[in-house]
DNA sequence: CCTTCCCGCCATTTG
DNA sequence: CAAATGGCGGGAAGG
């Protein structure tokens, strides 16, 4: 008994008390944070992040993907990621929100595409609108359908559609559970649904300590939900990456950087704090006991069918609006265009949360549009 | 009870 | 092939 891993400022008697709150995702981003923000740090290796932090490679994954989302990381090689620090952020949001927008104008054409010919009618079922989500997913523009259902269901692809929620719309404040439904574009009720919450969960706690978002609770609804804060214009002089200082005086709990590590259950025993001592015990057990049950609907992938879009393709769009200055024109036959979609959203939060959505894209549209229009045509 | 969400099994991808 | 990566959801901590 010679020192506990971690003096908690508290409780003087009640140790070794396993608790959620140290091991947060959220905590363990503020510790890599203040751990790799400083001078000097270019890049930064996961063992080591996780050897430091004193926690699971798996952990690693989890905040080091949401981060790389943002811009705060980059992935340079295996095992190797290149540290971009808050400076990098205002770039990556920028790319999202383009991204986020040119994803809408894809719904909306999409949504077009329906009546017309006449044969082969069998695409309008109750399936309804396969929308794939307000999320782009430029698939690199190549032919092959590659099966990369890995990606689209990744911990950092969420991140960003989740981002691009906040970005794309004038709506603050979004519930985790709504955020999920519009994320998942279809029905996908029940077990779906779940996980993606948890995800979310997880995302949110990170961006919650970068200080991008906050928790707070909806007005009327006492529900909780998160609203965007973004990197705030705070600083005056000297290009600082940070939005605030290093120490600073928040909220960080963060008394020790390496994160102590308790078994969730089991009594933890051996006071043994070898920092270093994080070894998996060979636990070769089959425990396994749960089979899929969830295989006979969902297949959100099935949906990935030859889009028509008229003259251009989405990649495109922005170019487009350039050509001609018929964009006032056309403006016109979004608003249609709009009004024609029927978003099957039962929900009136997600409605609202749709119209904002298409609101901010109209005016980012026409603003892009017309710069373009200008750094051409001389 | 319901919400939050950590843990780590194990499928996939990489090198 | 091993190592690195990272879905995924059970189930326990926290209101």
């Amino acid at each position: 008994m010679a020192m506990s891993p971690s003096s908690q400022p508290e409780s003087g008697s009640t140790h070794r008390i396993y608790s959620r709150k140290q091991k947060s995702l959220g905590l363990l981003c503020s510790n890599f944070l203040s751990l790799y923000n400083r001078d000097g740090v270019e890049s930064i290796g996961l063992d080591d992040a996780a050897i430091k932090l004193g926690v699971e490679r798996r952990r690693i994954y989890d905040i080091v993907n949401v981060l790389e989302s943002v811009g705060v990381l980059s992935r340079k090689a295996k095992n190797q990621y290149t540290w971009r620090g808050f400076k990098g952020i205002p770039k990556a949001l920028e790319q999202l929100k383009e991204e986020g927008f040119r994803g809408i104008w894809v719904l909306l054409m999409e949504s077009t595409v329906l009546d017309d010919d006449d044969d082969e009618t069998y695409s309008n079922p109750n399936t309804g609108s396969q929308s794939e989500t307000l999320n782009s997913n430029i698939t690199k523009s190549s032919a092959s359908s590659k099966p990369d259902n890995r990606r689209e269901k990744s911990l950092g692809l969420l991140t960003q559609n989740f981002v691009k929620l906040f970005l794309c719309s004038d709506v603050d404040m979004i519930s985790l559970d709504d955020a999920a439904k519009v994320l998942l574009g279809n029905a996908h009720s029940s077990s779906i649904m779940r996980t993606k919450v948890r995800r979310l969960y997880d995302i949110a706690n990170v961006l919650s300590s970068m200080r991008l978002i906050e928790k707070t609770h909806h007005p009327e609804t006492r529900k909780p939900a998160f609203k965007w804060l973004g990197v705030l214009e705070k600083l005056d002089n000297t290009c600082s990456d940070q939005p605030f200082t290093n120490e600073t005086r928040k909220r960080s709990f963060g008394t020790d950087i390496t994160n102590t590590s308790y078994k969730r259950n089991k009594v933890d025993l051996l006071p043994e704090n070898d920092q270093k001592q994080q070894r998996m015990p060979l636990k070769k057990e089959n425990l396994k006991s749960e089979e899929s049950m969830s295989n006979l609907d969902q297949d959100p992938k099935r949906c990935s069918k030859s889009y028509k879009f008229g003259p251009f393709s989405p990649t495109t769009v922005l170019k487009v609006g350039a050509s001609q200055q018929k964009n006032a024109r056309q403006a016109h036959d979004w608003e249609s265009l709009i009004s024609t979609y029927h978003p099957q959203y039962h929900n009136q939060a997600l409605r609202e949360l749709f119209d904002h959505y298409v609101e901010a894209w109209k005016s980012w549209y026409s603003e892009v549009a017309e710069k373009k229009s200008l750094e051409q045509v001389p």
